[in-house]
DNA sequence: GATATATCGGCAAATTCTTGCCTACCAACA
DNA sequence: TGTTGGTAGGCAAGAATTTGCCGATATATC
């Protein structure tokens, strides 16, 4: 199960074949693996076929834009992070991409680091060994109280947000705006050990960049 | 209290007083009623004051600019939805009022019709659907402290669970596992209106999408 | 009208959470 | 060895939440 945890896998989807080869080469030089597609149609079926961890995709396509696939693609993958990117942007294209649940929205031409550091930062906030926790307070759990639908989310946010920030807690403390004697009862009740966190990070994560 | 039930009390900020007047006036006659701050400070201390539902605020303000605004009134009230207007708005201010949780966002001059049809799908929807409050206390939170992110998923379990039960709190009670006087509490906190949020069920079943 | 059912709000006691202060531990390093 | 930076836990006061009890209101039903 943690055989691939820190793989990241991105669908990058756009038309203009140049860019999309660009963006794809960028990308993979940085050890993201990337599935192409030129429609939204061919997309639709990449997503089926690998284990997508973000969609990348332009606004404006010729067969259907990106907010109509962005639609689709949310019925077979609910919570998938999608980042939008467009020349010539409208504010209500924006504000729609954004209701959709876009996690970023880029600026054509994009900047290849800009693009990364995005991709990068989707997958700490979104994934990582987290996956289980998830099913608890998210959809499914009908038959969970309240409390303990709230205590499972606390717990999932906190351990993203010390993934993210490599376990170093002083950042934690700032980016979820907590005092620092709350975090620790907190982590000790939902019995999240940051140590062990960080371990099995570094385990799967044998290649490191800090 | 209970007397104005559906009485939505609209916060205008905008440091252009005609305009302000203007889109009061507006609102008003469709028996709307408006607050109004020509300043951030002076909307902070009005936002104290009244029992306002909707925030509508100018992005751009000589003394501070709209988002930081609506980072401060979010301090006092967590979930309280947001819509922006601008003129010659960029995408990363749209994209950062939208991350922000802004419900809408604007192009200056507002069409007051536009704004009236936002205001009242405010109410319609009830501070957004569903998926809309998926936002912020999923993946795109980045900014939001961890109170905020636990209100907002809050929030959607309760309303979730009240309209899987067609508004019946008893049900609600049993599913969730939660006290009557807790819950009642979490509601008015939260503002969820549980009249609401049913007829608009009720109301999108026969009558138009939108 | 009565009566039953379902919801909501005020109040206060009990409980839990939050936070500042102080101490301790550990690793890096001068 | 001593200092610095980052993290963790004990403790107690202060703040907030939870919950039981009471009554109010609204809508059906008899």
């Amino acid at each position: 199960m943690t055989t691939e945890a820190d793989h990241l896998q991105v669908l990058l989807v756009d038309d203009d074949l140049d860019v999309l080869a660009a963006n794809a080469r960028f990308l993979r030089v940085n050890e993201i693996s990337v599935v192409l597609a030129e429609s939204v149609s061919t997309a639709l079926q990449r997503l089926t076929e690998n284990e997508i961890d973000v969609i990348v995709t332009d606004l404006r396509m010729p067969e259907a834009n990106g907010l109509a696939f962005a639609e689709q693609a949310r019925a077979s993958r609910p919570l998938i992070p999608i980042v939008f990117f467009s020349g010539f942007a409208q504010v209500p294209d924006v504000v729609a991409a954004m209701k959709l649940g876009a996690v970023e929205f880029l600026e054509k031409p994009v900047d290849p680091d800009e693009l990364l550091r995005v991709v990068r930062s989707v997958r700490r906030t979104h994934y990582g060994t987290l996956a289980n926790q998830r099913q608890v307070f998210d959809g499914g759990g009908e038959s969970f109280s309240l409390k303990m639908r709230v205590l499972a989310y606390e717990k999932y946010v906190i351990e993203s947000s010390l993934l993210q920030h490599n376990g170093h807690v002083a950042d934690v403390l700032n980016a979820l705006q907590i005092n620092r004697r709350t975090l620790n009862d907190k982590m000790s009740k939902l019995g999240i050990k940051r140590d062990t966190l960080i371990e099995q990070r570094a385990g799967s994560n044998n290649e490191q960049e800090s």
